[in-house]
RNA sequence: GUCCCCGUAGCUUAAUGGAUAAAGUAGAGCUCUUCUAAGGCUUUGAUGCAGGUUCGAUUCCUGCCGGGGACACCA
């Protein structure tokens, strides 16, 4: 429909042998403004004539167009358009909203990386939530995905652990692990001896410790994934990305890209506005950053992309600008394909965390904390924790209101799916009843109407942005109409306006169904 | 010190350079006793400061103030 109005708009401004670019045609903020809305005028003038244009040759689907304020076309639309796009919905289902924007793309989409012997805690809750989230946006725009979760298997966190767990400890083995190796010299001696015999795998005990810490710490992760209906094609691990990357460093270190300075070899940021980083230490072992670029590598190799996304918390920012640059040298073919989405912090009122002392709050305790609070339903629970996290934009730090996240009223995942809820209730009421979208249209009821045709612009943008709050915020303010709308209508009865209305439900139902699940928050049936 | 991000109603957040800056919550008032009231209606209230760009700036540019982060061998 925009598209139509553009193109409308466009052969106005050709009658009149003007440029037919720069204008915008949007919907407006106000119901009264119209449903559609276009600046032309402001930006070139000729009012009259374009209007005059535009009524002349007007759409089917628009019933009136009139100029208002400093010159905006507001373009109201029929009652036949309406109905139609009711139909539509209840016709496509669970495809209305699905667009092919990115057809034939290939997306990798990499998120979460926990890291072994380390608590799953609620940074990674939030990263988990906004990866799974863009992972549905993006395959929603009919793009061919794959996910991985990336894990740190090898390092000095590791050892740190291994030490404790050898030392017989009990609890956080990490933190205790830490603790010694910030305070006691001996012990900061054999963990730097662990770590490397880990690597080397070269000591029993060391690889009994190791291995089924590995195999217990990823156990966990998945039975956290699958309460948070998430799951990966692949898993990446450190261990395996650090040999290749630090091939790749040693290569390019001869061609000039990196260079060697106080025993490290780095790469100088400065040419590209960055700052240098280190890519190997001074033992010759690879860094983050060269197991990045390894990593980069068994991505292309898995999985041929177009486009591979990472999300990691935005302290990363830095990071990532010099990665992509030097994965762009190594690896030209790769240059521009790299996105990073990074998000802010999850902070509870409560006060700061911090994995080193072992004053974490784990994804589990907060989940656990929340369903206490919603009757113990697991569903409504993780809807409120997800609902909390993508309802703002990515990037800033979200305070988590564990009241606000399970308030029944408003702005929260709890008040979706209630809605979604109630609906189905009345359409098994209404079963005798048939939809219909025929009959007489009756009502104050544009404000829902002219929302729910809106949906697949919305996943559309979101998609172009990776920003699952765009649809967040359009499914509040749609189930917002939706109350406002059963307030006020009588949708089952026997007046001849009661098919219409009911089909409007159905609609909503299927709308509000669609977007909860291209979110990845769950929608009961019935609550 | 250099670079990056963020400053919007009391609070939590929106706003592809557009019309009267939008919601939720909290506050005030009214309404319904139910096709799931977890409603509905009305109302109070905001762009950190100072400039610039233009028909128009929360948005772009410059400076300042305030908060966070990154800046060589952690991830």
């Amino acid at each position: 429909m925009k598209e139509k109005i553009e193109n409308l708009v466009k052969d106005a401004l050709k009658s009149l042998n003007l440029k037919t670019e720069g204008f915008s045609v949007e919907h407006p903020t106000d119901l009264k403004m119209g449903d559609y809305s276009t600046n032309v005028a402001i930006k070139y003038g000729h009012k009259d004539e374009i209007v005059r244009y535009i009524v002349q040759n007007k759409l089917p689907e628009i019933e009136k167009v009139e100029l208002a304020g400093p010159g905006f076309i507001n373009f109201y639309l029929s009652k036949e358009f309406f109905i139609n796009s009711l139909k539509e919905i209840i016709e496509k289902r669970e495809v209305f909203g699905k667009n092919e924007n990115l057809k034939g793309k290939k997306f990798f989409v990499e998120h979460t990386q926990p890291n072994i012997f380390k608590e799953f805690h609620i940074g990674h809750l939030m990263n988990n939530i906004i990866g799974e989230s863009v992972t549905r946006i993006v395959k929603a725009g009919s793009a061919e995905v794959k996910t991985a979760s990336y894990h740190g298997d090898v390092g000095m966190h590791v050892a740190k652990a291994v030490w404790a767990l050898l030392n017989n400890c009990v609890g956080n083995a990490y933190a205790m692990g830490n603790k010694a190796y910030e305070e006691d010299k001996e012990a900061k001696n054999e963990i730097q001896e662990i770590n490397k015999k880990i690597y080397e795998r070269s000591d029993d005990k060391i690889n009994d410790i190791y291995d089924s810490g590995r195999k217990e710490s990823l156990k966990e992760f998945d039975s956290i994934y699958k309460r948070l209906n998430t799951n990966f094609d692949y898993s990446f691990f450190e261990s395996e990305s650090g040999d290749i990357g630090k091939e790749l460093v040693l290569d390019f270190l001869k061609k000039g890209i990196f260079e060697e300075s106080e025993g490290a070899v780095v790469f100088r940021g400065d040419k590209f506005g960055l700052h240098t980083r280190v890519f190997l230490n001074s033992d010759k072992l690879p860094t983050y950053e060269a197991k990045e670029i390894g990593l980069a590598k068994i991505k292309k190799e898995t999985f041929p992309f177009d486009q591979s996304i990472t999300i990691t918390a935005n302290e990363q920012d830095a990071f990532f600008q010099v990665v992509e640059v030097v994965t762009g040298e190594v690896m030209s073919e790769l240059k521009g394909k790299l996105i990073h989405l990074s998000h802010g912090m999850l902070r509870l009122p409560t006060g700061k965390m911090s994995s080193r002392t072992g004053n974490v709050i784990t994804a589990e305790k907060l989940i656990e904390d929340v369903k206490k609070k919603v009757k113990d339903n697991e569903q409504v629970a993780i809807g409120a924790i997800k609902y909390m996290i993508l309802r703002q934009v990515i990037g800033n730090d979200i305070i988590f209101d564990i009241e606000k996240s399970v308030s029944t009223e408003g702005d929260s995942g709890v008040y979706l799916q209630y809605a979604y809820a109630r609906t189905n209730s009345l359409l098994e009421k209404a079963k005798m009843l048939t939809p219909s979208v025929n009959e007489n249209r009756q009502g104050n009821i544009r404000g829902i109407e002219r929302l729910l045709y809106r949906f697949p612009e919305v996943v559309e943008r979101a998609g172009k942005e990776y920003a699952p709050h765009y649809i967040t915020t359009y499914l509040t303010e749609l189930a917002g109409s939706f109350n406002n709308f059963y307030a006020h209508e009588q949708v089952i009865g026997d007046s001849p306006e009661s098919g219409y209305r009911l089909a409007i439900v159905e609609a909503f139902n299927i709308v509000m169904k669609n977007g909860l699940t291209i979110l990845g928050i769950p929608t009961p049936e019935r609550l």
